[in-house]
RNA sequence: GCGGGCGUGGCGAAAGUGGUAAACGCAGCGGACUUAAAAUCCGCCGGCCGUAUGGCCUUGCCGGUUCAAGUCCGGCCGCCCGCACCA
C-alpha cells in the first residue's frame, strides 16, 4: 500500500532514534582504534533568539561533511556551542529591561530546540556557552598567562571610539570609517588600552597563508593583504637649521628666527622616514610628517598656526568619503633636513596625507614617482625632480600630472646612475646603512590587537590595579573573576563601573585597597580557541588529537575578523604550552558559503512588506491585507531591515527539515548565493516525495537491500 | 587605483586532466487520471529552416593554438566582492 511521505512523522522519529543511540557523539582517541579523525566544525552562531535561513544553509552544509566523513569511517567530532557575549544582550537589557544572562540563555534554549529539529548530526554532548563562568574562566587563565608570556600588554594609544556602543573597536571592526556593529561614525581617542601582541606573529602569520591549500584564495589574499608586509629602508634625515618660509610675513619671520622652542627642536633626534623606494632618493624634494607625529604636536605646542592646522585636519575626519574628497592639506614647518646624499636641504612639511599608523608617520616626497607626492607638490609648488626613466625614453624625461611608477633606468642620480631600479634600492640601502643613517626594515601594515572594552557583557579582564603594587593579575585560585549579576543599565556607559562595590577589591600583592579592571575584552577573544575547548577542556593530548580542524564552515565576513584572530591565537597557545599545533593554523580546510537572498517587497508607501504579507496573482504582486500592488524589489541578502526573510520553523512546519536543507543545498552551488524561492522550495519537497515513492514501492526493502547489495533500490532510484 | 572572483537556455545551474554543450531541477506548454481542482504520472521544452528524416547556428565580444575549445593562450567588454592617501 503506497504511503505519503509525512516529515513530521519520520523525521521526530527518526531523531528520537538517533539520539538514543548516541549516534553523533565523537569517540575519544584512545576507544578510536585505527579510525581517523575528522573534526567538523562551522562557525558558531550567536544566540539571536532565532534560527535564520542563513544558518540552515552553513550547518545543512558542514552536517553534508560530516555524514559523509562519518560514513567512510572517520572519527568525526562535529560539536556546537554558543557565541553568547556581546552588545545585542546589553541592547536587550536597556529596551526590555531583562538581564542580559537570562536573555541570552532564553534564547539559547530556544535556538537549541530549533537546531534540534533541523536533524543536524551534532555532537551536543560538548555544547557550552562563551558566557559560561567555566569558559570566561579558563580564558581569563589563558589571558594571564600570554601576559606572563608578553603577548598581553597596556598602553595608551590613539583608539577607534563608537560613540553609540561606547565602546573602543579594534581596527578590524571599522569598516568605511564607521563601526561594524553600530554603523555609527568611529572617533579617534586617547585611552590605556589592553593590547594582544599579534604583530609579534606578522611573518609567520603571512607565511602561513602560503600553507592553507584549502582555503579559498579570496580569503587567503584577503589575510596577506591586511597583515601587508612591504620590505624597505627606514632612515633618518638630520636637521639643518630653521628658515622663514617663503612668503610668510615679516612679523612671522622675526618670530620663527627667535623661537627657542624650535631651536630645542633642531637638537632632538632626526626624522625617522620609512620607504618602499629608496631608488627614488635622489627625488627627494620635501619631508612630510603626518599631523599625529610627535613632532607636529610639539610643533603645536609653541606655534597657534601648527595648532590650528593641526584642527583643520581632525575635522575632515576619518571616513571613506572624507579621506575620497580631501584635498591635500599641508603646512610648512619652516623646519629644513639635510639630503643624505647631496649638498642641499628638504623642506619640512605637515601633510594631511600622511598617516601616523603606518611606518614612522613621515616620509619622503618624491613628486616625479609618487602620485600623492606630486598632487602635493603641485599644489605648493614644490620642484619635481624625475630621476627614473622609461627604457624608452632619454634624459629629457619629464613628468607632468602623473607621476612615473613603471620600470625604468635611473637617472640625475650620483651613484645610482644607469641601474636598474631592484638593483638602485640595493646599492641606496647600502649607502645609507654605511653611512649609520638608516637600515634595512619590514613594515607590516597589520597592529596589535586592541581587546579592551568598555562593556558588561564580556569576560572581565583578570587584573587589579594597585596605586603601590601597579597591575596585578588576579591569582589563579580566584578566578573566575564573574560578572556581578546586580547591575544596571539606566546610565550610559559601562555598568560595571557604576557598580557600587564590584571594582572594589584588596591588592593581592600588599592588601591595600585597589581597584579592579572594569574592561571587558572583544568578543573575539571568545571565539580565537572555542574550537580549541571543543577538542578537550583541558587533556592536552586529547587537543593534539582533534587539532586542527579538517573543515571549517562559514561566512566571508570573517575572512579577516575571525579567522585572523583564531591564527594568532593558536599560535599564542602553542608558545604558551597549551596547544600542540606545531602549524599554528586552527583550520586546514576553509569553506565560505553564499548568502541566502530573497526577493524585496514595498508598498505603495514606501513600507517594506515580508514574503507573508504579499500574494501573486498571476503577474501582479499584491499586498495580502490591502489588495494594493507591491513593488517587486532586488533580491538582496535576507535581513530584517529589509524584511525579506522567511523562518525557517514554517518551511519545517510545513515541508520538513529535509526538504529545507535539500533546498539550499541543491538550488545553487553552496558557494554561491542561493535566492531563496517559494516554488524552489515546493521543487524540493516534490524530489523528496519521489524519494519515499521509489524506496515505498519496492517489494521488501529491508530484505532486498541486504540480500542483493542494495540492486533493488539502485534500479528503482536510477528508474 | 590595487587584489580576488565570475560571465553557459525564460530561471537556478551541469559538463574530473580539451573529446556528443545545456545533466538535474524550477517555470512554461501538451496529454492521462478527475464532475472539477489539487496531488500524481507521461511527453515536449537553446535559436533558425523544415511536416519530417535532417541541416545550420549557439557557452559576454574579437582573435589564436588544436583533428577537436565552455574548458588552453592573447586582447577587449560587463558584473560581483574585498582593500585603499600603507610611503
Amino acid at each position: 500500500m503506497a504511503t505519503r511521505y509525512d516529515p513530521l512523522i519520520a523525521e521526530p522519529k527518526w531523531r528520537a532514534a538517533w539520539d538514543s543511540a548516541g549516534l553523533y557523539e565523537a569517540t575519544p582517541h584512545d576507544d578510536a582504534g585505527d579510525a581517523p579523525k575528522a573534526f567538523v566544525l562551522e562557525m558558531f552562531p550567536y544566540p539571536s533568539g532565532r534560527l535564520h535561513v542563513g544558518h540552515v544553509r552553513n550547518y545543512a552544509i558542514g552536517d553534508v561533511i560530516a555524514r559523509h566523513k562519518r560514513a567512510k569511517g572517520y572519527n568525526v567530532l562535529h560539536p556546537m556551542a554558543w557565541d553568547a557575549f556581546g552588545m545585542p544582550a546589553e541592547n536587550a537589557a536597556m529596551e526590555r529591561g531583562v538581564h542580559p544572562g537570562k536573555w541570552t540563555y532564553a534564547n539559547i534554549d530556544a535556538m537549541r530546540a530549533q537546531f534540534q529539529k533541523l536533524g543536524l548530526s551534532l555532537d551536543w554532548s560538548r555544547e557550552f556557552a562563551t558566557c559560561d563562568p567555566e569558559y570566561y574562566g579558563e580564558q581569563q587563565r589563558l589571558f594571564l598567562k600570554l601576559m606572563e608570556h608578553g603577548l598581553v600588554y597596556r598602553k595608551a594609544s590613539k583608539v577607534n571610539w563608537d560613540p553609540v556602543d561606547q565602546t573602543v573597536l579594534a581596527n578590524e571592526q571599522v569598516i568605511d570609517g564607521k563601526g561594524w556593529r553600530s554603523g555609527a561614525a568611529v572617533e579617534q581617542k586617547d585611552l590605556t588600552q589592553w593590547f594582544f601582541r599579534i604583530t609579534e606573529f606578522a611573518d609567520d602569520l603571512l607565511d602561513g597563508v602560503q600553507t592553507l591549500n584549502a582555503w579559498p584564495e579570496k580569503v587567503r589574499t584577503m589575510q596577506a593583504n591586511w597583515i601587508g608586509r612591504s620590505e624597505g629602508l627606514q632612515m633618518r634625515f638630520e636637521w639643518a637649521g630653521a628658515h622663514a618660509r617663503q612668503g610668510a610675513s615679516a612679523k612671522r619671520r622675526s618670530k620663527l628666527k627667535i623661537s627657542d622652542g624650535r631651536k630645542t627642536l633642531l637638537e632632538s633626534a632626526p626624522i625617522a622616514v620609512f620607504t618602499t623606494r629608496p631608488d627614488t632618493l635622489f627625488g627627494a624634494s620635501f619631508i612630510a610628517l603626518s599631523p599625529d607625529h610627535p613632532l607636529s604636536r610639539d610643533l603645536a605646542a609653541i606655534d597657534t598656526e601648527v595648532a590650528a592646522f593641526r584642527d583643520q585636519c581632525a575635522a575632515l575626519g576619518t571616513s571613506e568619503e572624507m579621506i575620497e574628497k580631501a584635498d591635500k592639506l599641508g603646512y610648512n614647518t619652516g623646519l629644513f633636513v639635510r639630503h643624505p646624499f647631496e649638498d642641499r636641504i628638504l623642506p619640512v612639511w605637515i601633510a594631511n596625507f600622511v598617516l601616523m599608523g603606518y611606518g614612522t608617520g613621515a616620509i619622503f616626497g618624491c613628486p616625479a614617482h609618487d602620485q600623492r607626492d606630486l598632487d602635493f607638490a603641485r599644489k605648493f609648488h614644490l620642484p619635481v625632480y624625475p630621476v627614473v626613466r622609461p627604457n624608452d625614453a632619454d634624459a629629457t624625461f619629464s613628468v607632468g600630472r602623473e607621476a612615473y611608477t613603471g620600470p625604468g633606468v635611473i637617472f640625475n642620480s650620483d651613484f645610482l646612475d644607469g641601474l636598474d631600479i631592484q638593483t638602485a634600492k640595493v646599492a641606496a640601502m647600502d649607502k645609507i646603512s654605511e653611512r649609520s643613517l638608516g637600515e634595512k626594515t619590514i613594515n607590516f601594515r597589520l597592529r596589535d590587537w586592541g581587546v579592551s572594552r568598555q562593556r558588561y557583557w564580556g569576560c572581565p579582564i583578570p587584573v587589579i590595579h594597585c596605586d603601590t603594587c601597579g597591575v596585578v593579575p588576579v591569582p589563579e585560585s580566584d578566578l573566575p573573576v564573574r560578572l556581578p549579576d546586580d547591575v544596571g543599565f539606566d546610565k550610559p556607559g559601562n555598568p560595571l563601573v557604576h557598580h557600587p562595590t564590584w571594582s572594589s577589591v584588596e591588592c593581592p600583592i600588599c592588601s591595600a585597597p585597589a581597584r579592579r579592571e572594569t574592561d571587558t575584552l572583544d568578543t573575539f577573544v571568545d571565539s580565537s580557541w572555542y574550537f580549541v575547548r571543543f577538542a578537550s577542556e583541558a587533556d592536552k593530548s586529547e587537543r593534539a588529537y582533534w587539532l586542527p580542524v579538517d573543515q571549517y564552515i562559514g561566512g566571508v565576513e570573517h575572512a579577516v575578523l575571525h579567522l585572523l584572530y583564531s591564527r594568532f591565537f593558536t599560535r599564542a597557545l602553542h608558545r604558551i604550552g597549551e596547544v600542540d599545533l606545531p602549524s599554528g593554523e586552527p583550520f586546514a580546510g576553509l569553506f565560505t558559503q553564499g548568502m541566502v537572498t530573497h526577493e524585496t517587497y514595498k508598498a505603495e508607501d514606501g513600507r517594506w512588506l515580508s514574503p507573508t504579507e504579499v500574494d501573486r496573482q498571476v503577474d501582479t504582486w499584491r499586498e495580502t491585507a490591502t489588495g494594493k500592488p507591491v513593488d517587486v524589489g532586488a533580491v538582496e541578502k535576507m535581513s530584517k531591515s529589509k524584511r525579506n526573510t522567511v523562518d525557517p520553523d514554517v518551511i519545517i512546519g510545513e515541508f520538513g527539515a529535509d526538504v529545507a536543507r535539500f533546498f539550499v543545498l541543491s538550488d545553487s552551488p553552496p558557494e554561491r548565493d542561493v535566492e531563496w524561492t517559494q516554488a524552489g522550495v515546493e521543487g524540493a519537497s516534490r524530489f523528496a516525495q519521489r524519494v519515499w515513492s521509489v524506496f515505498d514501492a519496492l517489494p521488501d526493502p529491508v530484505d532486498r537491500i541486504t540480500a542483493t547489495g542494495t540492486s533493488d533500490l539502485r534500479k528503482f532510484s536510477h528508474k
